[in-house]
RNA sequence: GCCCCCAUCGUCUAGAGGCCUAGGACACGGGCUUUUCAAGCCUGUAACACGAGUUCGAAUCUCGUUGGGGGCACCA
C-alpha cells in the first residue's frame, strides 16, 4: 500500500476557524496514525478575498495549536510549490488538456448574460444551470474570440443522463444525477482556477490519498469525480466530515451568542482568552468523534494513538463552550509551574500586572488554579493579588460589614503588625484569637476582612491569601478598608 | 424551488437485533466538606422525533413522515 497523504487546504481569507482546525487535526491525526505525510496547501485563487497576513496567521495558529505539518509553504517539499497562486500555469495546462479534448469549452458570457439568464429560469421554475449557449460557437468563432482578447472562461462538460456515485467513507454511498450538475466554470475570465480544478489537479498532482474535508463539500465532490476521470487519474478516497454547529445548530461560521456570551469562531479567539492549546485540540477533536471508550482527555499523542475515521460519526455537532471551559479547567489544573509562568505572562502584562516576581506568580497561581476556566480569569478574578482593590462588592459589605468590623480589624491589624513569622498558622491564630476575645465566631471577622483585602466576596481560602499578599499589603488594605467603609 | 446529508438526555456522545430498567461526560438540582468561591466525593432530574413494516424480539434493519442542516457563483 502507498504512503498515505492527507492535507488540509485553507484559503487565506482571515484567521483560521474552528471548524478549519478540527479538519486540520483529523488530516493530522490520521497521517500521524497512519505513518503518512499531513500536507498544508494554500487554496489562494480568488484575489478578490485575499487578506493580507493569513496565511501567516493560519500557519502561526496551526503551530499554536501543535498541528505540524510535514510539506507545505516554508516547509518545503517535492511536489511545491503549496501556493495555489505560484501554480497557475499548471492548471491552465489541465484546462486546455481538456478543451482539446471535448471535456471542457470556452465561454465568453458577461455577468450580464448569465445573471439574465438566471432570472430567467427562476421565472420558469427551472434549477439554475448554465444552458450551454457557448457550445454553438463554431471553433473559429472561439479562435477569433480569444485572439481579440474577449475575456472567457473554461467550462467543464457535464456528461447527461448519468448516475455518478461516491463511497465516502463516513457516509457510505452517495449517488447524484450528472443532469442536476451545471458546467462548472473551471478556468475563471482572470485565469485563475477555481476550487473544483485547482483542488482536483493538486491533490492528483500532490500524491493526496484521502481527502478529508468538510460536510460542504459533499455536493460538489461529483464535479471532482468527474475531472478524475476525464483526466484519467485514480481517485483518491473522501472523508466528508460532519460540520461544527451554532447553538442554534446553524453552520458555525459567524459569531452567534450562546448564554449571553459571545462564540467565537477562530482559533486566535480562543488563544487570546487564555485557553491552552491542548485543551482547545482536545475538545474540538472530540466533535464528531469519540474512541468508543468512556475517556476524554487526551493528549495530542493520545488522540494520535486512538484516531480512525471510522470512528467520527454523521451529523453535526454543536461547540458547547461550557464543555470547553471544562476542559480547559482540567489541563489548567495540571499545568506545571513553568508552564504557567510562560502562558500566563502575556496575558497578565496586557492587562497591566506585569510588576511581579516568578515566585509570586506561582503563589497566586496555586491559589488560583481550581478556581479557573481559562488564563483569563487570573486577570478577572485575582486582580488584587495585583493592584489595590478600587471598589467592594456591595452585596458582601451589606451582609457582612457591621458597625463593630472596624473595631475588630483594628484588632486583627495589631495582631498582624505584632506577629513574628507572617505565616498561615500565624495569620489564623491573630484572627482566630481576635473573633474569640471579641466573642464572635471566626467567619464575622474572615468575611469582611476578605472584603477589605480584596475588595470581591469570592476567593482563595483568606488565611493562605494574606500570606501570599503579605503584611504590609494586608495591613494598608485594612487601613484603606475601613477608612473607605467606615 | 431543486439536490444532498443528518436524527439517542439541554449539549458532546456510547450503542453495529436480545448484554438497554438506554451507559459516560459537560451543564443543571440536592447533599457532604467548609471562612466565601471553587476543587473533591456522594446523589438526583433528563433522551432513542413520529408512523408503518421486517423479526420470536428493534434505539439498532427497511420504507415513509416530520424536523434540522448543507449545497445550488467567474467563493472556497
Amino acid at each position: 500500500m502507498p504512503q498515505i497523504r492527507v492535507r488540509f487546504a485553507p484559503s487565506p481569507t482571515g484567521f483560521l476557524h474552528v471548524g478549519g482546525l478540527r479538519t486540520a487535526l483529523y488530516n493530522f491525526l490520521y497521517a500521524r496514525r497512519n505513518g503518512g505525510v499531513f500536507i498544508l496547501r494554500i487554496e489562494d485563487t480568488d484575489r478578490t478575498r485575499f487578506v493580507e497576513g493569513a496565511v501567516q496567521n493560519l500557519i502561526e495558529s496551526l503551530r499554536w495549536a501543535g498541528l505540524d505539518y510535514d510539506e507545505g509553504p516554508g516547509k518545503g517539499g517535492s511536489v511545491g510549490p503549496y501556493i495555489q497562486s505560484e501554480r497557475t500555469a499548471i492548471y491552465k495546462q489541465h484546462a486546455l488538456m481538456l478543451v482539446e479534448q471535448g471535456k471542457a469549452y470556452y465561454a465568453f458570457d458577461s455577468e450580464e448574460e448569465l445573471e439574465a439568464m438566471r432570472k430567467q429560469q427562476e421565472k420558469l421554475r427551472i434549477p439554475p444551470k448554465y444552458d450551454r449557449r457557448a457550445l454553438k460557437l463554431t471553433p473559429g468563432e472561439v479562435k477569433q474570440k480569444l485572439e481579440s482578447g474577449v475575456p472567457g472562461v473554461i467550462r467543464m462538460k457535464v456528461p447527461e443522463a448519468e448516475t455518478i456515485a461516491i463511497d465516502d467513507i463516513i457516509r457510505g454511498r452517495v449517488e447524484f444525477e450528472s443532469d442536476r450538475l451545471d458546467d462548472q466554470v473551471l478556468v475563471k475570465s482572470d485565469g485563475f482556477p477555481t476550487y473544483h480544478l485547482a483542488n482536483v489537479v493538486d491533490d492528483h498532482l500532490m500524491g493526496v490519498t484521502h481527502v478529508i474535508r468538510g460536510e460542504e463539500w459533499l455536493p460538489s465532490t461529483p464535479k471532482h469525480l468527474l475531472l478524475y476521470r476525464y483526466f484519467g487519474w485514480e481517485l483518491p478516497a473522501f472523508a466528508h466530515l460532519p460540520l461544527l454547529l451554532n447553538p442554534d445548530r446553524s453552520k458555525m461560521s459567524k459569531r452567534r451568542m450562546q448564554d449571553g456570551k459571545q462564540v467565537d469562531v477562530f482559533v486566535e479567539d480562543y488563544r487570546k482568552r487564555g485557553y491552552l492549546p491542548e485543551a482547545l485540540v482536545n475538545f474540538v477533536a472530540l466533535l464528531g468523534w469519540n474512541p468508543g471508550t468512556e475517556q476524554e482527555i487526551f493528549s495530542l499523542q493520545e488522540l494520535t494513538e486512538a484516531f480512525s475515521l471510522e470512528r467520527v460519526g454523521k451529523s453535526g455537532a454543536v461547540f458547547n463552550i461550557a464543555k470547553l471551559d471544562w476542559m480547559n479547567s482540567v489541563y489548567l489544573r495540571e499545568l506545571s509551574d513553568a508552564d504557567l509562568i510562560q502562558r500566563a505572562r502575556p496575558i497578565l502584562e496586557e492587562a497591566g500586572f506585569a510588576n511581579t516576581s516568578d515566585a509570586y506568580l506561582v503563589a497566586v497561581f496555586h491559589l488560583m488554579k481550581d478556581r479557573l476556566n481559562s488564563l483569563d480569569d487570573l486577570v478577572s478574578f485575582a486582580g488584587y493579588f495585583f493592584k489595590e482593590p478600587e471598589t467592594y462588592d456591595d452585596a458582601s459589605k451589606k451582609k457582612n460589614w457591621k458597625p463593630e468590623t472596624a473595631g475588630h480589624l483594628h484588632l486583627v491589624r495589631a495582631g498582624l503588625l505584632s506577629l513574628g513569622t507572617f505565616d498561615h498558622a500565624g495569620v489564623e491564630g491573630v484572627i482566630r484569637g481576635v473573633a474569640e476575645s471579641s466573642g464572635v465566631g471566626g467567619s464575622r471577622l474572615i468575611h469582611p476582612l476578605r472584603l477589605a483585602l480584596t475588595g470581591i466576596a469570592i476567593g482563595p481560602g483568606l488565611f493562605e491569601l494574606m500570606v501570599v499578599l503579605g503584611r504590609d499589603t494586608c495591613v494598608r488594605r485594612i487601613d484603606r478598608a475601613v477608612t473607605l467603609l467606615g
